[in-house]
DNA sequence: ACCTGAACACCGTTCAAGT
DNA sequence: ACCTGAACACCGTTCAAGT
């Protein structure tokens, strides 16, 4: 037919296309080819819209970014960063969770995404607001990265198989109970994930706490080892 | 040729080419074709030895799992568990900042892998035997793999072009240094890992003189949210 | 500008054939 | 048992040709 009175693709639906493959079936399943069937099209005319595959994954990707809540951010009490990381990344989370396949592309940084800067922009902003030095600002943004998009990543509960003969108890000899983990591996790796949430933000709280209180008496900021 | 009277590959020959080249170029670099051809034979003889491409790549994920030292979980007091849970978190993040481009395998969790396996027994057993409920020791191994395969999935601060024109004040208005943190990537990466396992580590043990408290006394275990 | 088919240089895996 | 080449059903991407 070559070219149309109408253009047959746009980014936006190409986008569309390509997550609902990504969330349906894996990485994996999305080629080039199988999504422009999917879209009724020839597989290079995709590249009339995008540079390549890994530009369609990036645009999936901050697809995922965008969803993201970031309101606690703005309306809040500036100084209860507590309470804003932590309902920040209940958000995260569940963002991620409900796609965890592009997670490994999330992984990568946001790079160019305009969404993912947002995301990095909100965080940052807020820290400093909250009173904490540029460089502890980053490193807070840093972790909270490490721990939702490694608990997103991949279950731990699910990571292990079901299956009470592969864990020998001469060779491990406390996994006795390893094989019930998969039955339950939305409640381990959420209880994991709050249990852990918590205790990193009791633990950055303990920090900022000893923050200010150098700043009041000008003395050297202990550091604890 | 056909079967010659020495075999010419072997797991482990097949798992240390395969292994250099994850290392090297990437798990995308990895086809059974060039794996085949970097050890001089055809491609489909690799099967004579795994059943399919995914075996060879979890066999891999097992050597750098085989690298996390685990001495720290017996030799030491076992009351002293944080101790033993900091050194670890630190080899096992070196281990893994060392063959960075395996992490998403090993990711999905130990399954059948020996050296997998181990490192969750190790972990758990001495949680519990410091006096961890068994679900609270589970939550731990869960939380703190979310937290250094996270670190170790992607740099956060390499996430981050280096253009300062990618930052436009007018959308991230707390980005404008943000294209300076590629050129402190492992300084920026290892301050936000270290503070964020003290944190964490600092977390947990109040959460632990907490338990222990409540268990002299017999009143129900706090859970102030 | 936006689509097509043909082409290039690849994939993972199966299988019959060889020793 | 362990290797081979041929074959099948795929890949991402480029490019000239069509409107």
């Amino acid at each position: 037919m070559a070219r149309p009175r109408k253009p047959l693709l746009s980014r936006e639906r190409i986008v569309a296309a390509a997550s609902a493959l990504v969330d349906a079936e894996g990485l994996d399943a999305v080629s080039t080819r199988r999504l422009a069937a999917e879209l009724g099209v020839s597989g290079p005319s995709l590249y009339n819209h995008f540079r390549n595959k890994d530009e369609i994954l990036d645009a999936v990707a901050d697809t995922v970014s965008a969803k993201v809540d970031l309101s606690m951010f703005d309306e809040s009490d500036p100084r209860d960063w507590r309470t804003a990381l932590h309902d920040w990344a209940l958000s995260y989370r569940a963002a991620l969770t409900e796609h965890p396949n592009v997670v490994p592309v999330l992984a990568r940084g946001p790079g160019r995404r305009p969404a993912g800067l947002k995301v990095a922009d909100a965080v940052f902003g807020a820290m400093v607001r909250a009173g904490w030095p540029a460089a502890q600002a980053t490193q807070i943004g840093a972790l909270m990265r490490y721990f939702v998009t490694g608990s997103a990543l991949g279950s731990f509960a699910g990571g292990f198989v079901d299956d009470a003969t592969a864990y020998d108890p001469s060779d491990y000899p406390h996994l006795g109970q390893a094989h019930l983990l998969a039955e339950h591996q939305e409640k381990v790796d959420e209880g994991a994930f709050e249990t852990g949430l918590r205790a990193l933000l009791d633990g950055l709280a303990a920090r900022y706490e000893a923050g200010a209180r150098t700043k009041r008496t000008g003395a050297a900021p202990s550091d604890r080892a």
